[in-house]
DNA sequence: TTGCCATAAACAGTATACTTTTATGCGTCA
DNA sequence: TGACGCATAAAAGTATACTGTTTATGGCAA
């Protein structure tokens, strides 16, 4: 027997693979196909789609799960909360952040700088410096607050990517906030993030005019 | 057969008890036991205790589900979270609210200047005054964030309410409140709520001493 | 008397089977 | 030809049963 559970083992595969973009709009998440894929009974699988309903990560229909229909309203929402929240993590963080934090930043910055055209790995890295600096945020509560309320809008971050321009975008905006963690300059911090999160929101709005 | 399922009347049916301090910190509350009383199977019980685990409710021990071990570092974090939250949030309501909006909050505050000595009644009353200007958040997602966090603590509120100082305290807090949302003025109300959950925590802080 | 081990009970987790609900498609009637 | 209704299928929801794990208690030995 493994030491985790099923349910949480599924609720973390399902979790990725939806950040990751693998699940389309379209796409109905039913737990009996799941359950046959991946060997065990539905329970497990209903429980952790249960929870990811509850996490914002998923939408109940009476036909399977699926993404949520991100409303603009609702979108806009999430936007609002991630500006009250995620300045003042980071002014945290540029406070407590340690040499390892750091290291961890650099590191994860350094794919996403890397990465060139390759998307996936672009993704990666920005993923993985966005870990780096929420690890560095002590007040737990803070940064589960933080990951749920961005995990929502995680279809849109990734709807931003395949500009290039906007790439270029992200990494100035990490370095700059490595920047600011690297000199304790919170005020900093939280200006960069705010003016992150609003360039997040402005990306959204041209993709959405398109379509 | 009830329009709602099982699962979900149990969730508010155990959140209620939850919130009305019904729960003592020792008490285990056990899914078949839950189930027998209730005449259902273990699963709907189940599916309803982990949600309330999931919201910060509950938290699952190897011997049935308890109240989470609320430590003061905890409770900080959570304090934390409703100083980024909740002010912002009352200042919406100052805009946004209607006249309706305001009948209730004075309805509400009505039942707890009236309730005298009676704690139940005027923690009812209070209660209805939070949920009356949490229903003027039009922004859903902030109001079901606020109501998640303040849940939590809500063992705490319940604590601080024997001190009829302490209520007398909250009375002139909620009708100051009021005012501001009356005269439409978001910073008083921000400010307002600001020293509220200040003294909210400082009240909390003075009970954790004595014992 | 104390410490350790064994056994039993309690509870979380999982599996399987059954019921209810809902959506879609097909057929019939107007 | 279009609309309404019924039938069928799919998936959520619920029930029951079984398993593995943890914990507590009692007994035995040192």
């Amino acid at each position: 027997m493994s030491r985790t559970s099923h349910r949480t083992r599924i609720h973390e595969a399902l979790r990725l693979r939806l950040l990751r973009g693998e699940v389309g709009p379209d796409a109905r998440l039913v737990d009996h196909a799941i359950a046959a894929e991946l060997g065990v009974s539905r329970m497990p699988v209903r429980e952790a789609l249960m929870q990811l309903v509850s996490e914002g990560y998923l939408e109940s229909t009476s036909r399977g799960f699926a993404l949520p229909n991100l409303s603009p309203d609702r979108i806009a929402e999430v936007f609002t909360l991630r500006r009250l929240l995620e300045p003042h993590a980071v002014t945290c963080v540029a406070r407590d952040r340690t040499g390892d934090d750091l290291a961890g930043m650099r590191a994860s910055l350094e794919v996403a700088e890397r990465a060139g055209a390759d998307v996936a790995s672009f993704h990666r890295g920005s993923e993985a410096f966005r870990n780096a600096w929420l690890g560095a945020v002590r007040n737990g509560e803070l940064r589960h607050a933080i990951q749920r309320y961005s995990g929502q809008v995680q279809s849109v971050r990734f709807a931003t990517l395949p500009d290039p321009a906007a790439r270029l975008t992200i990494i100035g905006g990490l370095q700059a906030l490595l920047h600011a963690f690297e000199a304790q300059d919170g005020p900093r911090a939280a200006d960069l993030m705010l003016r992150f999160i609003y360039d997040a929101e402005t990306a959204y709005h041209r993709i959405e005019e398109r379509s």
